[in-house]
DNA sequence: CGCAAAGCTTATCTG
DNA sequence: AAGCTTTGCG
């Protein structure tokens, strides 16, 4: 037997052997599904298939990463002398960004340019704020954010603008909600995009499901080309994703789907649990193979979750169990406020990683909104223990790094009017309100796009400055393209920097705010050059590192995908929903009260509870060894200090499993309560208020601590207690430098000058190049 | 047209 | 509480 089957238990054996014909996999929370997933994909490729004929669905970035590299390992230390490089052909990734990959070489024949934008939900509401305002509505009720949702959800459920129109039903269901004009603004939108040359995320797959459909040859070829598929979270794909995995499997019906109906938490973007079931009568010959054994969670607190999920009535019929320990009960605890409710999280890390030598990066912080994080950042960094939060404001979000990056994709793709309208007046070069709104009627009625208005801006009768004005950002525009042509995205990116002043701006202000700014630029242009150097990997195109490519792919990149390290030894906190598929030692689930979790936007359906219900369960399964269910009396909300109910799903726990000492539980309870533990008393931390005496302490208003950035970084290098940062006129080549972050290393090369902005300082760190642009982080050895 | 101050809205989850 | 938009003035 191959050496890589032999720790799987009899059914995974089987799910993974099975190679051929269609094969449903119903795997529980924990019970290796990932494990199967990859070890069927080694086991083909030793089988001799080839990898370039495999195709790996996923939902998370994060989650392709994970597979990829554990496919490499297992080729790699496979006896079977299989050569590891195959998996590089494989095409393993998130819905969006394989489709987006295969779109870039197809969309000519659906009339989108090969660079086209894909526009993030940011950008998507403001076309759509735009398209709402030029149709005379009022954008108070037309709220741009209500209307994105709803179309989405019609391109999700594969309905086009010219049906939706033509459907009583949506109309109907519109007028009732005296918002008659959404399909009106739907289709305006759909042109907008199209005539922008961008697709939205729900567009990479709506396109791609277009192309197969409408394009035999497109079909044939890709229907040819992947003879393997595999997906991961069944359970969430919607129907535009379900129609494409059809379409794509007919030929060979060599399709693995790997689901669990219990985890189904993403209804919200049009998934639908009937997918699962569908699947049985989609294809003859289905086999069904069930993993029940969890390998992950002691036996209390699966114990709890198989309880919590059972309330559920539309769930199909599966009892997880377990060969884990009992394990420790689950510990309940209510604190006065959410600042309260991350002291104690903090202090409980603080006490574990002393008592059971946890490090940090067994601790886990789930909430149910991105919002809920600040008490924790707070708590967290007062005592001193590493962080980092995914989700919530990504790197590529942050408007200064959107402005460099709309000048950017206004080079590459001249019709993108969204990212024109974003730049074209900054800085400020006096093109108005006024001069953008007659831009944008003339291209409308001349049927072009603006930037082709603004290159004529004399013929379209302009005068005087606001003439020369445009003739100047036409061409220096027109620069930055030629500079493309035969220079690379680092490059352009730099002189983009230079040219326009941004940088100069972004350095000249010296307050805290404006230099993370400045840093958060110079990273952007170090990701940049980072990508332009590695190699080209993709076999299809003849220049995979264009700017254009780069662009693409940032806008499907999240925060989570970044942490290829496994030394980052942080607590990680994230929502419920970014967890999924995660697992770690001790996990907090918080802010578990009424309104929260389950949250008053969902409440209108039993369905809706149920999901969260299930959401509740995926957050409690994310535990290996201990779990903290934790809620607060009263937390701040806009600004105001509300009350809440605790959550009725901690009713739904029975109390056999559960440990209520800080939750005011009995009498005896509350005496260890008042005491404390030994080591909070030896540290005075007497800190949560308890809910039984918690005399009215005036609740302290948050002290906020001086600004930082989002992302909490693992610090690897302790600079030296006189690390003084330097200036760049001081450094020559071969002098030893301290870094802020990465330590001790040697000047080889010096690019710029202290009265330019961008500066770059090579130097050499253990054998190993890097690029500095920030030389505040850097200091002189002496 | 550009800037600053006042006022209004806002926070479900994701690629 | 914080960010974004509108308003008012030079």
């Amino acid at each position: 037997m191959q050496d890589y089957l032999s720790d799987l238990n009899e059914q995974q054996r089987e799910a993974v052997l099975h190679i051929n014909g269609p094969l449903m996999i119903v795997a529980g929370a924990g019970s290796g599904k990932t494990k199967v997933l990859t070890t069927r994909i080694a086991h083909l490729i030793a089988n001799g298939v080839d990898a370039f004929n495999i195709l790996a669905l996923t939902f998370t970035n994060k989650a392709a990463a994970e597979m990829k590299e554990r496919i490499e390992k297992i080729l790699y230390s496979s006896a079977e002398n299989i050569n590891s490089n195959e998996a590089r052909n494989l095409y393993i990734g998130t819905f969006h960004s394989v489709f987006a990959r295969i779109l870039r070489v197809e969309a000519p024949r659906l009339g989108y340019p090969n660079n086209f934008t894909i526009y993030d939900t940011d950008d998507s509401r403001s076309v759509l704020k735009d398209v709402i305002t030029e149709m005379n509505l009022d954008i108070k009720h037309y709220k741009p954010n209500t209307i994105h949702n709803r179309i989405s959800a019609a391109k999700n459920a594969l309905i086009g603008p010219d049906e939706y129109l033509a459907d009583d039903f949506l109309q109907q269901e519109d007028i009732r909600s005296q918002k008659p004009a959404i399909g009106k603004i739907y289709k305006a939108y759909t042109q907008k995009c199209f005539g922008n040359g961008a697709m939205d995320f729900d567009d990479l797959l709506l396109k791609m499901f277009e192309l197969l459909k409408n394009f035999n040859d497109a079909l044939v070829k890709y229907q040819h080309k992947f003879k393997y598929i595999l997906i991961d979270e069944y359970q969430d794909t919607n129907p535009v994703q379900y129609q494409i995995a059809k379409l794509l499997a007919a030929v060979h019906e060599n399709i693995c789907v790997v689901g669990d109906d219990a985890q189904s938490i993403y209804s919200f973007r049009g998934a639908t649990i009937e997918n699962i079931l569908q699947f049985k009568k989609d294809y003859d010959d289905v086999i069904i193979i069930k993993l029940e054994q969890n390998y992950r969670s002691t036996k209390t607190i699966l114990n709890v979750a198989n309880n919590v999920i059972s309330k559920n009535l539309g769930q199909l019929p599966k009892e997880l169990w377990t060969q884990n320990d009992e394990g420790d009960k689950i510990k309940i605890a209510r604190t006065f406020s959410d600042n309260e409710e991350g002291k104690f999280v903090a202090d409980s890390i603080k006490e574990n990683k002393l008592r059971h030598h946890f490090n940090n990066k067994e601790f886990a912080i789930l909430y149910r909104t991105n919002a809920q994080s600040r008490a924790f950042e707070e708590s967290l960094r007062k005592q001193g223990i590493a962080y980092r939060i995914y989700g919530g404001i990504s790197f590529f979000q942050r408007k200064e790094i959107k402005d460099m990056l709309a000048y950017l994709r206004l080079v590459v793709n001249p019709k993108d009017e969204e990212a024109l309208k974003r730049i074209i007046n900054y800085p400020t070069r006096g093109i108005g309100k006024t001069t953008i709104e007659k831009l944008s009627n003339i291209a409308y009625s001349e049927n072009t796009s603006v930037f082709h208005v603004i290159q004529q801006a004399a013929k379209f009768g302009f005068k005087a400055g606001t003439l020369i004005a445009l003739e100047n950002f036409a061409t220096m525009i027109q620069y930055f393209q030629n500079i493309l042509t035969d220079k690379n995205a680092y490059d352009l990116a730099v002189l983009v920097g230079k040219h326009t002043g941004i940088v100069d701006d972004l350095f000249k202000d010296k307050t805290t705010e404006g230099l993370a700014k400045y840093e958060y630029v110079q990273e952007l242009l170090n990701s940049i050059k980072e990508w332009t150097e590695q190699p080209d990997t993709d076999e299809g195109e003849v220049n995979s590192k264009n700017l254009g490519a780069y662009l693409q792919e940032i806008t499907l990149y999240t925060d989570a995908d970044n942490d290829d390290n496994e030394n980052d030894d942080t607590v990680k906190l994230m929502t419920i929903h970014a967890a999924k598929g995660l697992e770690f030692a001790c996990v907090f689930v918080v802010g578990v009260e009424e309104s929260i979790f389950p949250n008053t936007l969902t409440l209108s359906t039993r369905e809706e509870l149920e999901e969260e219900r299930r959401l509740f369960y995926v957050a409690l399964t994310r535990a290996k060894q201990k779990l903290w269910v934790t809620y607060a009396n009263s937390r701040y909300r806009f600004g105001n200090f509300v009350q809440n109910e605790p959550s009725r799903f901690l009713s739904e726990m029975p109390d056999k499993y559960l440990d209520k000492t800080y939750a005011g539980g009995g009498a005896k309870n509350n005496f260890q309560l008042n005491m404390g533990s030994a080591y909070e008393r030896m540290h005075k931390g007497f800190g949560y208020t308890s809910t039984d005496n918690h005399q009215q302490t005036t609740e302290k208003k948050p002290s906020y601590l001086p600004a930082q950035p989002i992302v909490a970084k693992p610090v690897t290098h302790i600079p030296s207690a006189n690390f003084t940062p330097c200036d760049i006129t001081s450094l020559t080549v071969g002098q030893k430098i301290e870094h802020q972050k990465f330590g001790f290393g040697n000047i080889i090369k010096l690019e710029g000058s202290n009265h330019n902005p961008i500066a770059t300082i090579h130097f050499e760190l253990n054998g190993e190049k890097k690029i500095m642009l920030n030389y505040a982080k850097i200091s002189i050895v002496k």
